[in-house]
DNA sequence: CCGGATGCTGCAAACCTTTGCAGTTGAAGT
DNA sequence: ACTTCAACTGCAAAGGTTTGCAGCATCCGG
């Protein structure tokens, strides 16, 4: 039913290889002719096949995003800001979802492999290894991790964690926990050991709790650890997490922050919405999104895939620059965070004190500290 | 570079014909030469070139899903529902974010249509004519939407707005505020008919104030017009909006729920992390994306576009059953509605009162109001 | 020993498009 | 008038797969 460039041929008069240039190639084509095509060929509500022509080109003119959870409020900045930067290339994302699942995730990267022109890989939890087997199926974009001899963009956790862990040390907590991600981050794992320096260089005690699955859900089942490991501060992997932790300290009657701080990673927008609202290390999703479509566009235009002719010539091992990127992160002070308590941290059955106001940091512009290099 | 079906016949001694059907009818093949062809695949790592097969097949196996806005909370549920019900299938979504354009909106639907088998429409900001149109190009399901003729999965949203206003009448409310949506929302309107209609049956008194963004941002720049309109209670489009308007008559120094009783639709978890926690219309939003994606498939596998050799005959008008199905809601009592102030609203320069607890109905499990039917 | 059924495989067309090459036309240069 | 060139257009192959049809053995019943 739906119309072909064959019957938009037969209807101008020309041979389909015109129809094709008007589209493809317009200045190769008369503008009489051009404009007779154009005509017919709206007038048929004609449409190129991307499927057929990506068969010949090589070019899908599609990208996949692979998200370990599209439920996490930290993806879909990055996913908006990926799509609109591919959009303006005239390239569409096919955003996938793994239930932070591995397995999903390489059948994912198969399953879209034919179908794109390359891959972004957010947040993977596969290996290495496998990772980079992936990426002789089809071109891959890593977020969120380090892969040597791909092209990776992440985030600056590391500087993040310090600059949080001193924040943490400035106020007085001399005894803090580390919620950790789920099991193969990369990002908790750049966490862990960041946070493992400052602890040490600053003095203080690090208890790490995990792995634990990202979310509200994770971060509240936490709580009662948190209260028994008797620390003052604590530093969750994400701002889920931080979130349900503080939830669970509350129906424990801990108080936060006068009983305990609580600092979170990504400053989603749920951050400036809950009391208290949440102090935290921000992380630019939304560049890290645009940044990953450039990176595979650009190494991608390069090198079309299955061009014609050429015919299995080299190219396969193609000294691509393969850069990566490391974006700066902030640390954001809002209110859940404060001086250790005078008294120590409190036993199990502390008094449940009156509340009083949240805000120690004033309603203005919360207050930035800022860390971070841009590496390549 | 990648291997194809010839690849895997050469090395299996075999025709392509042979080694198609072993993928697509292996109950055609002896067993002894499936196991050998295989094997060769295995080992060459060939997997069947899905673009290739949607051209003769007409079915990509990909579905489209459009979204109005992936960063709002209430989606990403749906779209988790909508690929895992959709990949048990062996279909795979491809998820489009339109950022409330109707103009992407329609863009979107003509990109996907030859790459995919359906599009899923989600909140459509576009007309009904014009999404007639689009349904000739690629089969349609409308969620959030009624459109008469095709296939629909709505929320009863009218019944979820009489529960939450009855609920409201009963606390003593007579004035009401109603925050409306986007302008091209059908929820929007459904909501502000159901609610005119049980505003006036109550005797109270409905100010309407929108169209709005539906963003926190959308609902916190209205606090200052609820604050004039000088209401006691309030129903937002969502649950995003009445977020947002909570912080804002926060920032003017009105308590919710003691100076205003606030009511948003859509139960997005976020509503039970915020203090207080939001009392909200509860929409099955995964069970719409499960749904639609049945819908879709179920009318898309009878009928399988760009079948071979028929050549043009009927199907144009195929009397499909074009099901409308409309999901129940719920009415979910959480801690932002409380009894009417007896004093009747506070004038805009209402004193400050002190901070109390926020909990009104106890931390038990939220009160349930049910509502709503299904109709087809 | 023959007719036919059965089980498997090969052949080739078709899906829709792009693109190198060659052909046509007309104008410009010499 | 003849070549050269440019601008345009047609031809046909190619890309990877599916599938109706035909061919070939083999096996069974008679």
């Amino acid at each position: 039913m739906p119309a072909t460039i064959r019957d938009v041929a037969r209807a101008s008069g020309v041979h389909i290889s015109t129809v094709s240039r008007t589209f493809s190639a317009p200045h190769l084509v008369n503008p009489e002719t051009r404009g007779r095509v154009l005509a017919c060929a709206e007038e048929l509500g004609y449409r190129p096949n991307r499927a057929a022509r990506a068969l010949i080109t090589g070019r899908t003119h599609n990208i996949g995003l692979i998200i370990a959870d599209i439920a996490n409020p930290f993806f879909p900045p990055l996913i908006k800001a990926a799509e609109s930067q591919a959009r303006q290339r005239d390239y569409h994302v096919f955003v996938a979802d793994t239930n932070e699942d591995p397995i999903a995730e390489e059948e994912l990267v198969h399953a879209l492999a034919k179908q794109v022109d390359g891959v972004l890989l957010c947040s993977p939890r596969m290996s290495n290894s496998l990772i980079e087997q992936l990426s002789r199926e089809v071109p891959l974009v890593v977020i969120n991790r380090q892969v040597t001899g791909l092209p990776c963009v992440t985030m600056d956790v590391g500087q993040g964690t310090r600059a949080a862990m001193e924040h943490l040390l400035d106020l007085g907590h001399r005894r803090i926990a580390l919620l950790s991600g789920p099991r193969g981050s990369w990002t908790s794992r750049e966490i862990r050991r960041a946070a493992g320096v400052a602890a040490r260089s600053g003095g203080a005690e690090l208890t790490v709790l995990g792995p634990n699955q990202p979310t509200e859900t994770g971060g509240g089942a936490l709580a009662e650890q948190v209260r028994r490991a008797g620390v003052t501060a604590v530093l969750a992997y994400n701002d889920l997490m931080a979130i349900g932790l503080i939830e669970g300290l509350d129906a424990l009657g801990l108080r936060v922050p006068q009983d305990v701080s609580v600092v979170g990673i990504d400053d989603i927008t749920l951050s400036r919405l809950t009391r208290p609202k949440l102090t935290t290390v921000a992380t630019p999703t939304a560049a890290a999104g645009r940044t990953a479509v450039d990176m595979l566009l650009q190494h991608d235009s390069v090198a079309a895939r299955g061009s014609r002719g050429g015919g299995r010539s080299g190219a396969t091992d193609d000294r691509r620059t393969t850069a990566q990127v490391m974006l700066r992160t902030e640390l954001v002070i809002r209110d859940s965070t404060a001086a250790a308590p005078a008294d120590g941290p409190p036993g199990p059955d502390a008094q449940v004190v009156v509340p009083g106001p949240h805000r120690l940091a004033g309603p203005g512009r919360p207050t930035v500290a800022t860390g971070g290099v841009v590496a390549s």
